[in-house]
DNA sequence: AATTAATACTTGCAAAAATCAAGTTTTATT
DNA sequence: AATAAAACTTGATTTTTGCAAGTATTAATT
């Protein structure tokens, strides 16, 4: 087989298909974007906006508005800056810390169904893989400018 | 490093950027879900609108429009089925079948300049990974339900 | 110190995409 | 024959997105 492309594809396509439906939190319905924005706020500390949606490679005015949602559902918090009046920090709630928590581990349990599949060894070599190709990604020139 | 989500977060968001842009043919500029369209279907011989819409886990209602202006753009034919009146029949034009190699092309070129930082071991190994990857991923009960 | 330029963000508008419900035509089922 | 199901289209609505322009604040320039 000397189809990237198709290994990528069908692989990119699975992973989203994973991600879909993955996102109803007690009774709220949490959206893939929102799911994606929720992760990136947890995963730094008090992150700006424009930190955020560059991570997500997204339109700042797409993102704002998308913030002003996760506000109403009471998951995320926008307070503006002390140092820099221009800038806005998130965080997010303690709801949207849960909400984030359990997007997680449902993930998460789906891709270890998905590594139980495979055996020790493969297990291994397939986590060390993935991670030299987001290495290589990284170094591109081709590849994905606007990510950290 | 154990967080499987966010290895795959990344690599399926580089992947999606490099998709991003890739897509102009000629003069003629061609989206995302259009170029995964010819796709699907130079992948198929004579594939229905049905077959596609599933293989991109798309709405048939979406589907149908996209295809009408893909027609429209002259990349892609729709004829009767003899065997099945319901059924429409897909084709890409010379031109689809064209803009169908020049993506691509395009495409599995930045794919090689990504692989050219690995050496050729880990080549060999991150290819076998995603093959290995995929089949797991066909075999899971979480995921992918709609793909063949 | 004053202007100019740049950064961070919001809003309006318009285009693209997705979803839902209803309708048509043809084929399968009972 | 009658009913149900499949394959598709269209209309109406909503969601999502991107661009352009605007505001406020900070940084750079002269």
């Amino acid at each position: 087989m000397e189809n990237k492309r198709e290994l990528f594809q069908s692989m990119v396509k699975r992973f989203g298909l994973l991600n879909k439906n993955c996102c109803m939190v007690g009774d709220m319905e949490i959206s893939l974007v929102q799911s994606h924005i929720l992760y990136e706020i947890d995963k730094r500390q008090t992150p700006s906006m424009q930190e955020v949606a560059d991570a997500l490679a997204t339109d700042l005015s797409t993102f704002s508005r998308q913030i002003q949602t996760l506000i109403k559902m009471n998951l995320v918090t926008k307070s503006p800056s002390e140092a820099d009046k221009r800038i806005y920090v998130l965080q997010l709630t303690t709801e949207g810390k849960f909400a984030a928590t359990v997007i997680q581990e449902g993930i998460e349990t789906h891709l270890d169904e998905i590594f139980s599949h495979l055996n020790e060894f493969e297990r291994e070599i397939v986590l060390q893989s993935m991670q030299l190709l987001n290495q290589a990604m990284a170094k591109s020139t081709v590849c994905c400018k606007p990510m950290f």
